[in-house]
DNA sequence: CCTCATGCGACACCAACTGACGCATCCCCA
DNA sequence: TGGGGATGCGTCAGTTGGTGTCGCATGAGG
């Protein structure tokens, strides 16, 4: 990401210099953006930039100026309309809107909150974009959420700054987490190692102060956070991939089975367009429409749910496990509905 | 999205003339530049533009010009990099890989190659944010799939640019179409009237030439198209919901009922955390640790497939439709595993 | 073949960008 | 409490470089 840059050039200059202004919570010092764009190979006064700032950009952008004891920190408005390119055009811009509506269901809000500013752009393009009055996106396409999923937990977004700041620069974290087990929040220093998201839920990785090992802590059970100066000590042979392996609570992900069943013709022309798997065949089964299906799927409760679900259209004959736990619950299942 | 900018002002050309040339694919002629800029207020010579143009951009940008006849045409090189700002910070950053990461499993291939430039972007920023060099962000942060989430279908991205673009503009559309009925793939006319995703899988909807009412053409079984000059023609009361709700292949997805069932302490848990909707209640039922649930749900096969899969630990009383279908699947089920 | 539109080199003018200097303010530390 | 250092900003002079004008070459269309 080095810039070509003659060094001299004014507006280059100023490009370099928008883009280290970050977004309202965040600001950054005049003589931090100074040392930064000198490290780009940007040659200047700090008056110039100085003058940069509060002569050119703050009478074109939304910028917000605070200053602080003698020094001055910048950043952008919150509301700042958000400027890119190459812009979107269509097709991008109505890809972005149907992500966003799948997102919906998948992210927490607080999460989601941080992208809003690209979601609106790509509304406002195709408002511009299209000549036509009586054209409007909006009448035209439809996102249909997946009936079966549920409604993500919801993170604050000021936790997620916090927390996922912390995470990535290294840093230790005072929290206030409510645990599954108790009903009192209770107070608690991390050294965030790793971060998952799973089933619309997103777990923070972290080593307790006062504890050796690394447990998990759902983000939306962080009731507040607060960043530390002090490094987050974690353990050295921590790898995430070993500790999703070995973690009890979280069912090991990665475990893959073969799948072996026989669907009905309906589930096959499912499957057929949105398989399981990458390596998923289906071949017709000889004197009737159903279909042998072979797949790799994980190994969880999600998936196993998910074929159970299905019902009468699934007869599973692979892994044994299911089958055993299928035959199970379908005599629970009798009992429960006399 | 009028900007203000005094006409004068030289910078703010520059950016709204970036803004204006599309990536790759697209191109514009600098005729056509100038007359948009001078639309948007800004005042300057046919000269200085070709100036902006020549000198100053395509040295600082990785620009292309095409030179046809007379008149010279630009775009972004398919591979230049995306400039914005306020620049994603980190969160934003990690939030467009965690949403990467879910959309994977959401939104044909084609589609998520158009958004593969944020994508990069943030990946970007996290490795030059991120002065530490060993707390690499992709050894801490990981997204796990949900197990019970089918793979998307996959759309070629030119096919999706094409009929995107031809429904928002309105054109009409020449595509080779794989029915799901017949063998062989047939070529036809379509004037396009919406879109819809649902369930990883999205659908234009068309009305066929020489036919009158509208379907749905789902668009991974589209092997080829070509934007038509003519216009599309759509039946004057056509209305995207009102399609949806009366269409037979997507059993009214509109419709709501309320969900009346037991459940056991874990799904109430669970339930608690990630709620199925955003009206949900859930009160302790006397005598015994579960708990009676009360929410409105989409009454489609999904939703009843994912509540059926959760097998013993969900008790349904409503709706009455939902309790008889289950017996029925219970006793179907019950021959099928002998 | 004529006309019109576009691109571009050259030139001259002037706006504005830049560095230098100096002063006021505030922080921090002795 | 006082002094050193850093920051912000007003001012000024020099010069860079952005701008319009003009003219010519080229290619498209009638």
């Amino acid at each position: 990401m080095v810039e070509r840059s003659d060094p001299k050039d004014r507006l280059f200059r100023l490009f370099a210099l928008l883009r280290l202004i970050p977004r309202e919570p965040g600001r950054i010092s005049t003589p931090e953006l100074y040392d930064k764009l000198k490290a780009q190979g940007f040659d200047m006064t700090r008056r110039t930039l100085q003058r940069d700032l509060n002569v050119k950009l703050s009478a074109e952008f939304p910028l917000l100026s605070h200053e602080e004891g003698n020094t001055n920190y910048w950043s952008f408005s919150k509301h700042a309309p958000h400027w890119d390119f190459p812009s979107p055009d269509l097709p991008v811009a109505l890809a972005f809107l149907l992500a966003e509506s799948h997102l919906e269901k998948l992210l927490p809000q607080g999460l989601l909150q941080l992208l809003e500013p690209y979601f609106e752009q790509a509304r406002a393009q195709l408002e511009i974009q299209q000549h036509m009055p009586p054209a409007r996106w909006a009448k035209r396409v439809r996102a249909l959420p997946n009936g079966k999923t549920l409604l993500p937990a919801k993170v604050d977004s000021a936790i997620w700054t916090t927390v996922s700041t912390a995470l990535l620069k290294g840093h230790s974290l005072r929290v206030t987490y409510l645990s599954r087990s108790k009903q009192q929040p209770s107070e608690m220093t991390l050294h965030p190692a790793g971060l998952v998201a799973r089933h619309s839920q997103s777990y923070l990785l972290a080593r307790v102060e006062g504890y050796n090992d690394v447990r998990q802590f759902a983000l939306h059970r962080i009731q507040q956070a607060t960043a530390l100066e002090a490094p987050a000590e974690i353990p050295d042979d921590f790898d995430i991939d070993h500790y999703l392996q070995g973690s009890l609570n979280n069912p090991a992900p990665a475990e893959m089975v073969e799948l072996v069943a026989d669907v009905s013709p309906q589930i096959a022309w499912l499957l057929r367009e949105t398989p399981l798997s990458t390596e998923q065949s289906l071949e017709p089964l000889e004197g009737t429409d159903w279909h042998r299906l072979r797949a790799m799927v994980p190994d969880d409760k999600e998936t196993l749910w998910w074929v159970f679900g299905l019902g009468e259209n699934v007869r599973v004959w692979e892994p044994n496990v299911w089958v055993k736990i299928i035959k199970e619950k379908i005599a629970k299942l009798e009992k429960l509905y006399v």
